[in-house]
RNA sequence: GGCCCCGUCGUCUAGCGGCCUAGGACUCUGCCUUCUCAAGGCAGCUACGAGGGUUCGAAUCCCUUCGGGGCUACCA
């Protein structure tokens, strides 16, 4: 190796919302770079400009910051190999593309797509490697005159040369591949735009890439990439390593989905999980620190990543696991990063407005909860009960607290706790546990459960007594009386 | 079909010739704790795809086979 600083980029083609494996892809370009002390550079890929559009350029882009994952080279940071954004370098890619022509490395072809439709179907049936068959290769003059006053638009295409091509990948390991089953591909469009295998390995020579790590459905378009790097004259020893990191796969089979796990970043920010849990969990699928070490951090990721300890084999997506580690990462929070990411879920939920005594009081409910949930969706829906103006008992609980015991416990538990003059939850339990339990004689469990119903509305809320103080002794009596009205 | 990649519990993985009667985590089951729900603790279930080699010894090396996946575009 030599001593050059690394870089390496993520480059993604937007058709859609960045997925799972997309940005896992990400996560262990940026965990690479950081690990390396390298530069991590953002490149947008939109020479599909079919798929490609403007809104999910931007939600990569946002979806990439959200993660923590920032470039030091890319869209909004501007770097001075730019820019960024391929739909910006076309004069590039048509530069090279005349110089490949020049050379000879490339060739006008004029072929129609049904024609290539026509060949490609007849290779098939005769059970050879489908692919161009270099129809256009060594056109004369006058044929080219003659295809040109058919009205034929024509495609570059790059030639490939007998032989092979051989690559190590990091991962992988030494991949070779015959040209016989690499044919000679098309680099620019008839209307003039480049295609990726073009502007890929442009901008990857031209961008000082030293290291392409991404997913393994480009493994096998490698050997193309190699053949422009040749083709504009870099040196073996200049051209990037590559790494191709295994897929990501949904829960079934195959490919991630909206039905296997849901595959786009901007659900689970909706769920609630947190971009930590999130990269954490990315970080082992395809990759272990060892050690029977799981939970990291960001930092410890970058310190951790290499390469090397990057698997070969697939890995199925599980939802289940994720879950654990958000449920971790939660329980991991202080109460001010708890109640910075918990905020934004109670507005949107209107269960509180935004006052500094919602707030307040949110911030003290906060660690009642903090091991109770798994992602922070469910935040609202546990803090419910303390902002309720019109209490309610849910539907399916209040046969629970209309029956003659229950009444009783109620009754009782009123009496007691208009003499509890300290509202603190010690003293609520104290005076409950007293007369209830010890008094009356009833299984914590039954006096209990009727006294949560009727102060938080449900069978299941956060620690009774904490929630009664929180509540406030007059919202509790309050509450108390209503049910027992029921 | 062809080319290429891959193969340890249900899932993610540890393992790089002896430490493996295969370890951890998630899931699941049971128990403990307990005011509900959780969290926590303990225990249990379950794996080296198959067949051949090499070796004193193989999950680890080699071969074959079976299985999965990718590519085979004027997509990336």
């Amino acid at each position: 190796m030599n001593a050059k600083t690394v870089k390496v980029r993520f480059a993604p083609s937007p058709t859609g919302e960045l997925h799972v494996g997309n940005i896992r892809t990400a996560l262990f370009d940026w965990a690479y770079a950081r690990h390396t002390g390298g530069v991590f550079l953002f490149r947008i890929e939109d020479t599909d400009t079919d798929r490609v559009t403007d809104e999910y350029i931007q939600a990569a882009i946002e979806t990439l910051k959200w993660l923590g994952l920032d470039w030091d080279e890319g869209p909004e940071v501007g770097g001075e190999n730019g820019p960024y954004l391929q739909s910006q370098r076309l004069d590039i890619y048509a530069e090279y593309a005349q110089k490949f022509l020049d050379q000879k490395d490339a060739y006008y072809c004029y072929c129609s797509p049904d024609e290539l439709e026509a060949v490609r179907e007849a290779q098939r049936k005769a059970n050879v490697a489908p692919g161009y068959n270099g129809h256009c290769r060594d056109l004369t003059q006058a044929q080219i005159d003659a295809y040109k006053a058919q009205g034929r638009s024509a495609v570059v295409r790059m030639r490939m040369p007998d032989g092979s091509t051989t690559f190590t990948d990091l991962i992988r390991g030494d991949v070779s591949f015959d040209h016989n089953f690499v044919p000679d591909f098309v680099l620019v469009r008839a209307d003039g735009s480049p295609l990726y295998t073009l502007a890929v390995a442009v901008d990857d020579i031209l961008m000082k890439v030293t290291h392409v790590l991404r997913g393994e459905d480009l493994l096998s378009s490698t050997p193309r990439q190699i053949r422009v790097y040749q083709a504009m004259g870099v040196a073996p020893k200049d051209y990037p390593v590559f790494a191709h990191l295994p897929f990501v796969m949904g829960t079934d089979n195959a490919k991630l989905s909206k039905r296997n796990g849901e595959a786009s970043i901007a659900w689970y920010r909706e769920m609630g999980f947190l971009p930590e849990a999130i990269c954490n969990y990315l970080a082992l699928l395809g990759w272990s620190p060892g050690d029977d070490v799981e939970n990291i951090t960001m930092k410890e990721l970058t310190q951790m990543f290499t390469v090397e300890k990057v698997h070969s084999s697939p890995a199925r997506f599980d939802m289940k696991k994720l879950e654990a580690i958000n449920g971790d990462k939660i329980r991991a929070l202080t109460i001010d990063e708890f109640l910075k990411w918990s905020l934004p879920f109670l507005t949107k939920a209107n269960v509180i407005q935004g006052s500094s005594q919602e707030i307040e009081l949110v911030k003290k409910a906060l660690p009642l909860i903090q091991e109770r949930i798994i992602v922070l969706s469910e935040v609202p829906k546990m803090l419910k009960f303390l902002f309720v103006t019109e209490f309610e008992v849910d539907a399916e609980s209040v046969s629970k607290i209309t029956d003659s015991g229950s009444k009783e416990i109620l009754k009782r538990s009123v009496k007691e706790l208009e003499g509890v003059s300290q509202w603190s939850h010690e003293n609520i339990e104290a005076a409950l546990r007293t007369s209830l339990i010890e008094e009356l004689g009833l299984k914590p469990r039954i006096a209990f459960t009727a006294l949560r119903i009727a102060t938080t509305g449900s069978t299941i809320s956060p620690p009774l007594f904490e929630s009664m103080e929180l509540l406030g002794k007059e919202a509790c009596l309050a509450r108390i009386s209503t049910a027992l009205a029921l």
